[in-house]
DNA sequence: CGACAATGTGCGTTATACGAACAAATATCA
DNA sequence: TGATATTTGTTCGTATAACGCACATTGTCG
């Protein structure tokens, strides 16, 4: 691709937008501005360009993103194959176990859901389809990051901001890049409550026919209920099951 | 605002964004072009800029849009208290009628899920948040048509495409303005199998402190299970009750 | 009321990027 | 396989889009 190829005022708009990012229902013109690097006024014509076609509204101060936003990315889950794919096992999936049941990719240093089945809810947060957890202590995204060549795996770990979430949760690279060996000669990841006190989950990574890794499923549960211990002899059988039904489906 | 405050560019990028709809996975530069109505040359440089940021694949023909995409606009149903207040509402009222519930609010012509909780799932389609349906055909979709003036709601139906889905599905303009004055009276709205054959659903608007109409909710069940006839009976109080206790809490 | 922060605005400047036209590549069809 | 149609790549002249700096205005806070 060459330079004049590149259209920078568009790049610019994408990075306004991305500045909301997962937490902030709403942005001034200076926190966009601060969050983005961008000269105040480049961002403050870019929020007023979404203002004026219907993606936020602006009252004078605060631009809050609007509904039309989704439709921004949100043909990535309805027209894609592989979530459309993934949902009917992970609904199968979700009745055998009586848990819920999640499909994932990675994105960046995160893994973003894209089909989920769920019981009753357990988590404090809502994973619909579009969610994203950090890789590094999610179940999905140790199988995730454990199906990359090392160096590359370590680069995500090195740019991901290992915070402890609970007293449990592995943040040393060193310590994440052996359970990352440890997942990838198992097979599998289980997570004991190191994202959220109260929740273990189990993942598999799911390959295409071709033997690409091209997503992640998991199940999850209550730590009261079932204990890491006993996540993977209740539940790998399953995942295994399904893993091996959709690799014969997905190309 | 004035015109030297929008960015054109940017516009031009989104629309091109927008073109992938909620049903085509990928795209070519012609038919990009053909669906904006933009310059070949201008869709083209939109496209490669959305490839260079990883926003999409680009096989040297066609553009597929990546996991990444799905950061521009999330925030709006991630950090948008709306979604996050009616959730847990939404768990009960599924739990209680043992059917699936929930929210959503109208964009354009559409409706769009902002939440959802669900048992089994019994429709062919995956609704889960950020998913859309055509607002003349779905319950949500009437109480919240019906909520307007009726001006703006003629308008709206006027802009849709009145399309049958079912053999029962209500498409004549009149016919659907007389259902929207009885939905308003009535205070919800029953769809029998107009969306999907085998599926009815009953839904009620959700209004603020202030009175003012911000989403709808429903139920949804199968026809075999449920007749539409006694959606009504069953349902009505439930929603009722969780319309009541949503309108405490939203400002 | 003054200090500080945030936002609005003007405008000189130039880099951006548009789009038409032509070339090259690919797809389709007989 | 060649002809034709369609799509994509590329050049480049040109206009203007839009950048960003600086100053003015408004809002907030103590």
């Amino acid at each position: 691709m060459r330079e004049s190829d590149f259209v920078s005022g568009f790049a610019r708009g994408l990075k306004v937008i991305e500045a909301f990012g997962e937490t902030r229902q709403k942005l001034t013109i200076a926190e966009a501005a601060k969050l983005t690097e961008l000269d105040r006024a480049t961002v403050r014509r870019c929020l007023l360009t979404l203002a004026d076609l219907g993606y936020a509204d602006y009252d004078g101060k605060f631009f809050v993103l609007t509904p039309k936003v989704l439709r921004l990315g949100h043909a990535y889950l309805s027209a894609t194959p592989l979530p459309l794919m993934i949902q009917p096992y992970l609904d199968q999936l979700s009745e055998k176990s009586g848990q819920s049941a999640s499909a994932s990719v990675l994105d960046g240093t995160e893994v973003v859901y894209i089909a989920r089945a769920s019981q009753k809810r357990v988590m404090s947060i809502n994973l619909s389809p579009g969610s994203r957890l950090p890789a590094y202590c999610a179940s999905m995204g140790r199988v995730l990051l454990a199906a990359l060549p090392e160096t590359e795996a370590r680069s995500i770990l090195d740019r991901s901001e290992l915070k402890a979430n609970t007293p449990l949760t592995k943040t040393d690279p060193d310590v994440l890049m052996n359970e990352l060996r440890r997942v990838r000669a198992e097979g599998c990841a289980v997570i004991d409550q190191e994202l959220e006190l109260g929740l273990c989950s189990i993942a598999v990574p799911i390959a295409n026919d071709r033997g690409r890794v091209v997503a992640a499923i998991n199940i999850g549960a209550p730590a009261a209920h079932v204990p890491a211990a006993e996540m993977v002899t209740r539940y790998l059988p399953l995942l295994k099951e399904t893993q091996g039904a959709l690799r014969l489906v997905l190309r």
